[in-house]
RNA sequence: GCGGGCGUGGCGGAAUGGUAGACGCCGGGGACUUAAAAUCCCCUGUCUUUUAAGGCGUGCGGGUUCGAGUCCCGCCGCCCGCACCA
């Protein structure tokens, strides 16, 4: 072996050539051996790879390279999640077509990916914006429209006046435009949705499968779906009219003391009609703002209509508000109040002097108790409340709830947060909604054959608005079932229906359909899914909702895709800045020289301000740019800095020392190899021993992708290897740890493997195997304690009797200095571990 | 407000209730070298102290235990998610 210096510059490339040669990657739906399917959230094609991604697919690679070593199929692919705004920005912006746009950064992407040397199957790769990939999500969605999972209804839109589109929320910023700036006004649309409310019930109780995902994105998932469950029932109103309203706590009805509806609520609207106060104060309502700091400093404000309601156990008249803190689009919209039980309702009777009657107390002595400046909301027994009085909540909450539904006047219900998912957008860079619409025979689905419904290329963005819409052709279509003239659908649709079934694709992609079922049957669930928790709602609630809605269609037979999740943590870097005026203007990492003492800019010399450690972000300029450190520090040693010190679910402060250190222990390792011995013999009992429980120990960790603590047991190996003379046991070790760093570490391994005249590519190699009778040691340290503290160890051989330990320990002069003659109680033996000698 | 998570050296972090600080980074000292780079060795929680030895130490206060970073109770602080969801 060469005594020069690993150069990645020349083995990064080489190693990559010889594995896309070997094909060595590519998944056989067909092997017999066990199958593995790792999968990381596919990237949007921005234009560059973030550091983010380096992290996310590094560890996907270290796990798909490990199980394939252990012997298993691995399905590892790569694609591109192709649709969406910005490509339409830069339509606009630069004047270059989405398309042409997209698939550059494709390009380039691809390329930045490649030089990391993942193990991907390039061969399985494709872009959702390909019109075969939409063309058969086309096909997906009228299947999902004939099984009567799709409809289309009038809804509510945030619409930008000025560049005629619609908003998501989030582009709504202090009820503004985020492009334009202008108004956002609320528009009237036909909308496409999805009724993935059916599928509520379904995907709540999933979640308590979903043993190896995160306990917090299970949680997210479950107060997203939002179940609960009441009694619907409707008060009669003084005027005439009735009030259907939704309550969880049927058992508190006796403490109903007013009712209240939204400022958007009919009844509101009516009052509205021949009252301007009541118009006015429906407008303070309105303007409210609806950030968080102001919701929750909002005060309680209602409107007395003067109308009364008849409560329907003691037809008492309860005064009708319209109140602020009321709900338009949860439950009915109106509200029973009951102060003593619910805080928002307290606040509310409080300010307007509303009785606040007890009905829950903690026992039947308590039914006189006042309350103590707040509503209580616990559990406890029924009072002042009638029949009901002396009864559990839960009792009483049945109890109710049967006698509302005997006397017909309401019944039990449950309502979800949950609602179903609009898909339409108004845009150009997404799926064309498969439909069209004919005077005579309305919505009718593009046929079969007719798909895929391609995006004319023909468009231009020089002119706000959807471009689908007024190009001057496309819409123009003969309704496939009268054959007179008709007109497609122009609505697009949400980007994150692609990302709900990629990974099928992924598994199975035959040309005439997009996916068979027995193929999917054989990879799917998706083994391990890594991305970022940023995606832990609507994506993981969506791709879940479509597996479910195609099995139900029959498409196939999966219902989970994803078994087991990971979420890892974000890389953060230290921002330096100066201020210039009111900005801050801040600079790159690159620009910077930063010593133990402070940081200056290299290119004047003067002093930054160096900032607090946040994710890295184009705005606060903390970024390095994958493809710098990996021209400055090879592949592996990116690789290396990527999975060491921080558990991966952790944030990873990057920072130049580190990828330094990762770069020196590449050559460190270079070296050792370069140390195998072929003519070495001869046993070193104890490097053996540590070699096969480190073997043990590396495997469980990147089984549990405790990646940080494989490379803390690779160093100390190292370490342990380096000081060892030769022998054969340490071949073995430095073999073992080329081995177990090939995941990590895969091009200085394959060259090194090449060098060692290793059979074929490292990559194809197995896992290093273990001696189980090589990972008990014959000899242990044992632990003495006094006093509860540490006063000597001493080292006994394995499974030493008790007698013989505690012998062992009081013959130690340490301890006996630590005793000093004091009377011994009690002895504790810890076989293998300890004694604790107790005076 | 509700829910979840986390507090361990200068820093990132290890530690089935059993030797706290593995491993890495930074820092200090030394070797090699004409010099540098590279590499190697040693030290590196804190206090008393020449050494030796010992005291104190896992956010704070209690508790359980022979023994607590780890378990229990009560605080404090930070981070994340959700939010007037009836």
């Amino acid at each position: 072996m060469s005594n020069e210096r690993f150069d990645p510059s020349v083995a990064d490339r080489r190693w990559q050539a010889a594995w896309e040669e070997a094909r060595c990657f590519e998944a056989d739906s067909n092997s017999a051996k066990p199958k593995s399917y790792v999968l990381e959230m596919f990237p949007y094609p921005s234009g560059r790879i973030h550091i983010g991604h380096v992290r996310n697919y590094t560890m996907g690679d270290v796990l798909a390279r490990f199980r394939k070593m252990q012997g298993c199929e691995v399905l590892h692919p790569m694609g591109w999640d192709a649709f969406g705004m910005p490509a339409e920005n830069a339509a606009m912006e630069k004047g270059v077509h989405p398309a042409g746009w997209t698939y550059q950064n494709i390009e380039t992407m691809k390329g930045q990916l490649k030089q990391l040397g993942f193990a991907l199957d390039w061969s399985r790769e494709f872009a959702t914006c390909d019109p075969e990939y939409y063309g058969h999500e086309q096909a997906l969605f009228i299947d999902l429209f004939n099984a009567g999972l799709v409809y289309r209804k009038e809804s509510e839109v945030n619409w930008d006046p000025v560049d005629m589109t619609v908003l998501a929320n989030e582009q709504v910023i202090d009820g503004k435009g985020w492009r334009s700036g202008a108004e956002v006004e609320k528009r009237k649309l036909n909308q496409w949705f999805l009724k993935i409310t059916d599928f509520a019930d379904e995907l709540l109780e999933g979640v308590q499968g979903l043993e190896h995902w995160p306990q917090k994105v299970r949680l997210m998932q479950e107060n997203w779906i939002g179940k609960s469950t009441g009694l619907e029932f409707a008060f009669d109103l003084s005027n005439g009219e009735t009030l259907p309203v939704y309550t969880t706590r049927p058992d508190t009805i006796f403490g109903a003391s007013f009712v209240a509806v939204a400022a958007d609520h009919p009844i509101a609207q009516g009052v509205a009609a021949d009252s301007a106060e009541a118009r006015d104060f429906i407008a303070l309502c309105k303007k409210g703002g609806t950030t968080a700091a102001e919701l929750e400093t909002a005060e309680k404000l209602g409107f007395d209509t003067g109308i009364t309601a008849k409560h329907p156990f003691t037809g008492e008249p309860l005064p009708l508000f319209i109140a602020n803190f009321v709900l338009m689009d949860y439950g009915t919209g109106a509200i029973m109040a009951v102060p003593g039980h619910d805080q928002r309702d307290f606040e509310f009777a409080s300010k307007y002097g509303l009785p606040i009657p007890r009905v829950v107390a903690a026992s039947t002595e308590g039914a006189g108790k006042p309350f103590e400046g707040e509503a209580e909301a616990g559990d406890g027994v029924i009072v002042n409340s009638d029949f009901l009085s002396g009864q559990e909540v839960e009792d009483a909450k049945r109890d109710v709830i049967t006698r509302a539904e005997a006397g017909g006047w309401g019944k039990g219900t449950t309502v979800w947060r949950l609602r179903d998912w609009g898909v339409s957008r108004q845009r150009y860079w997404g799926t064309p909604i498969p439909f069209i619409h004919c005077e005579a025979c309305g919505v009718v689905p593009v046929p079969q054959d007719q798909l895929p419904v391609k995006l004319p290329e023909d468009v231009d963005f020089k002119q706000p608005g959807n471009p689908l819409l007024r190009h001057p052709t496309w819409k123009n279509v003969a309704c496939p079932k009268c054959g007179g003239a008709a007109e497609r659908e122009t609505d697009t649709l949400d980007t994150f229906v692609n990302s709900s079934w990629y990974f099928l694709r992924f598994a199975s992609q035959p040309s005439d359909k997009p996916f068979d079922a027995a193929e999917i049957a054989k990879w799917l669930p998706v083994d391990q899914y890594i991305g970022g928790v940023e995606h832990a709602i609507l994506h993981l609630l969506y791709a879940r909702f479509w597996t479910r809605a195609l099995a139900h269609c029959g498409k196939l037979d999966v219902k989970e895709p994803f078994a087991s999740l990971f979420t890892q943590g974000m890389v953060t870097h230290e921002t330096y800045s100066r201020k210039a005026g009111a900005r801050e203007v801040y600079y790159m990492p690159a620009e910077v020289d930063r010593s133990s003492d402070g940081a200056v800019l290299k290119a004047d010399g003067q002093p930054v301000e160096i900032g607090k450690v946040i994710k890295m972000s184009k705005s606060k300029k903390n970024v390095v740019d994958p493809e710098d450190i990996i021209r400055d520090h090879g592949a592996d040693a990116v690789r290396w800095f990527m999975l060491s010190d921080s558990p991966p679910e952790r944030d990873l402060p990057w920072s130049e020392a580190g990828i330094e250190g990762c770069g020196r222990f590449v050559q460190r390792l270079w070296r050792l190899f370069g140390q195998f011995d072929a003519a070495a013999s001869g046993a070193n009992k104890e490097l053996a021993r540590k070699t096969h429980q480190t073997i043990a120990a590396v495997a469980g960790d990147i089984e549990a992708l405790a990646f940080n603590k494989a490379v803390a047991r690779l160093y100390e190996l190292t370490s342990a290897a380096e000081k060892a003379g030769p022998s054969a046991d340490r071949n073995h070790a430095i073999r073992s740890i080329l081995l177990m760093a090939s995941p990590m570490m895969p091009h200085l391994a394959e060259q090194a493997w090449a060098e060692l005249g290793g059979e074929g590519l490292v990559a194809g190699a197995p896992w290093p195997e273990v001696d189980a009778a090589l990972l008990v040691e014959d000899e242990v340290t044992i632990a003495v304690q006094h006093k509860g503290k540490l006063r000597d160890t001493l080292s006994a051989p394995k499974g030493a009797s008790k007698e013989d330990l505690e012998a062992l320990a009081l013959a130690s002069e340490k301890v006996q200095r630590s005793l000093d003659g004091a009377e011994i109680r009690k002895v504790i033996v810890v076989p293998d571990r300890l004694v604790n000698i107790v005076t």
